[in-house]
DNA sequence: TCCCAGGCGGTAG
DNA sequence: CTACCGCATGGG
């Protein structure tokens, strides 16, 4: 059992960060903590009194160095949070109503995957397909008396023909992820040399030949495991907060993406992605039963 | 029951 | 380059 404790830790709060949207395989507890599988680790985070407390089980590698790094720990929040609150009220509202929000960094094959089946899809079905290709495909790894599996490695899913991924539920994604399986295992995309890269818009490329890649899935996995900060993945949920906030065309659907990717940049000094996350996190959850 | 979901790829104009 | 359509499946 390892275990790792964080105090005093501004910008962390569970909710925040599990519910925005970015991550599909955590999963809330009876108690209030949170249950994950993050590369070779089985974590469960829990918040007491002012403390973070990680524990868990790693297969290789260590915990903390795994923590730290996933959990984008070594990254000033209040750094952006101050900048952006400036910018105008919309966004000094959405930082106090999501102040726990951090960006994880997720590992770049599982994102790659992950947000293929994103498309055309809601985010409970997401997450039950994913959970079931990695019982079928990912390493077992026990905790606490229960099994989890880990995301399958590449080599692994790849196993996997067309109709046995159809069996996944996948639907029409299948052959999607069939191709981009063997394209990055064949290094016709070489995500390792991806990782290298400075320019962002030859790392949006790259991510582009995959089949299923498309513009508003390479921005997210640029955004959620390639720390581009920049750019600003374009959903329908942006597209009615946007909209909402800054352009009130009676017609939502009419306001275009271009429109949208300029505004973004223009207004968000850089951190269009964090700022995205907290406008959405806001408007989606606010607007809850409230 | 029926609508639709964190789009994409293909094809037509 | 933009506009549109089909797509598998199951959650709500």
């Amino acid at each position: 059992m390892e275990k790792y404790v964080l105090e005093n830790q501004d910008s962390f709060n569970l909710v925040h960060i599990f519910e925005c949207g970015q991550c599909f395989r955590w999963n809330i507890q009876e108690d209030g903590s949170y249950i994950g599988v993050i590369k070779n680790a089985v974590v469960k985070v829990e918040t007491k009194e002012n403390k973070i407390v990680f524990s868990g089980k790693v297969l290789h590698g260590n915990f903390a160095p795994i923590i730290r790094d996933y959990f984008d720990l070594d990254t000033n929040y209040l750094e952006y949070k101050n900048k952006l609150s400036k910018i105008d009220n919309y966004l000094e509202e959405s930082i106090k109503f999501g102040n726990g929000i951090r960006i994880l960094n997720q590992d770049l094959w599982e994102c790659i995957i992950s947000f293929i089946i994103s498309a055309n899809n809601n985010i409970p079905r997401i997450k039950k397909i994913i959970e079931k290709i990695s019982q079928n495909y990912g390493e077992e790894i026990e905790f606490e008396g229960k099994k989890y599996y880990m995301f399958p490695t590449p080599e692994s899913l790849s196993r996997a023909s067309i109709q046995d991924l159809r069996n996944m539920g996948l639907g029409f994604r299948d052959k999607r992820i069939y191709n981009t399986t063997k394209m990055i295992l064949n290094k016709e995309v070489d995500i390792d040399k991806l990782k290298t890269l400075n320019d962002t818009n030859q790392m949006r490329n790259e991510l582009l030949k995959l089949d299923g890649v498309g513009p508003k899935v390479a921005d997210c996995i640029l955004l959620f495991s390639l720390k581009r900060l920049d750019v600003f993945p374009i959903d329908v949920w942006v597209r009615r907060v946007m909209n909402e906030l800054y352009i009130h065309n009676e017609n939502e659907e009419k306001v275009n993406k271009n429109e949208l990717q300029f505004l973004a940049k223009e207004k968000f000094l850089g951190l269009s992605g964090i700022a995205q996350q907290y406008l959405f996190y806001w408007k989606r959850e606010s607007g809850r039963g409230a």
